[in-house]
DNA sequence: AAACCGAGCAACCGCTTTGAG
DNA sequence: TCTCAAAGCGGTTGCTCGGTT
């Protein structure tokens, strides 16, 4: 039985998107606009399943997007969203203008999550992370043979930092720790994105000339991101890496009027 | 210099939801 | 109301790259 197919899947092409390919998609539908996805990959001559080109539009090729790291806020607001939608990324995505739900998953998955982990939060129910008596006899006893090599060492000073990077089990435990020591309370998730050591120290912080501006603050107080809305003021992005080639392939569509006609005619994506 | 490892991320897969007929 | 195609979504995979051994 099993289902059909989203695609003709023979003859198609798989795997990363050539520069040559992200132009030929960006050139469609900026002259002929969205229409149905299926439709797309045959009209403007790729050799891909329609589902490919809208995920790689959504995800890469779309000109609101910010690419690079996630600033502190956001992801405070992510753990904040996620503690209260879970792992809705769409959701969460549309209240980070610019981000793509694939983006913060991948961000909370490699990053986040492990943050949270070794904050001893679980990155699933956002509570404090309660360990088994087992763990907690086998943590005493670590934690017993670390005071004697404490002692036994001749006054090297170890810091905590010390400990989480030689194993980030120990870090955990000792966030189990902190956690058991000081039961959080069932407002605790909430006080978490205001918790001022989250993560600071490992956030990569941008240079103020890596900071994209995505629109004017009234602009960005709405959640939703149309190209309307921000008519005054458009968000400033960064080129997709492929785009650098554009001025080679197809002089008449530029960077700028690229944006200039994403302003004016092109649709609302959240709405 | 080479092998290995882990992080980051783009892309795919398949299930669910939506909407038109 | 039902059916089915299309779109949306979340989980997973696999590739690339930088750091370490």
């Amino acid at each position: 039985m099993g289902r059909k197919p989203c695609c003709e899947k023979v003859g198609l092409k798989k795997g990363p998107w050539t520069a040559e390919e992200d132009k030929k998609l960006i050139d469609f539908i900026l002259t002929q606009g969205l229409c149905c996805w299926r439709a797309v990959p045959k009209l403007a001559g790729l050799l891909r399943c329609g589902k490919s080109c809208r995920l790689r539009w959504t995800n890469y090729l779309r000109p609101d997007l910010r690419r690079g790291f996630l600033s502190e806020d956001e992801e405070k607001l992510v753990i904040e969203l996620h503690s209260q939608l879970g792992n809705r990324w769409s959701k969460i995505a549309s209240q980070l203008p610019g981000r793509t739900d694939n983006e913060i998953k991948n961000i909370w998955n490699s990053r986040i999550k492990k943050e949270l982990r070794k904050m001893g939060i679980d990155p699933l129910t956002h509570k404090p992370i309660s360990p088994t008596t087992e763990e907690l006899h086998r943590h005493q006893q670590k934690e017993q043979q670390r005071r004697c090599m404490d002692v036994s060492c001749d006054g090297d000073e170890q810091t905590e930092s010390d400990y989480s990077m030689g194993s980030s089990k120990t870090a955990e435990e000792e966030a189990k720790e902190k956690s058991t020591a000081s039961p959080r309370d069932p407002a605790a998730d909430e006080s978490l994105s205001n918790c001022p050591e989250f993560c600071t120290d490992e956030v990569p912080m941008l240079q103020p000339h890596e900071i994209l501006i995505p629109c004017d603050s009234s602009a960005c107080s709405s959640s939703c991101s149309s190209a309307s809305s921000s008519s005054s003021s458009f968000p400033r992005m960064e080129l997709p890496e492929s785009m650098h080639l554009w001025g080679s392939i197809d002089q008449e569509l530029t960077w700028k009027s690229y944006q200039e006609d994403w302003k004016y005619d092109v649709f609302c994506f959240d709405c």
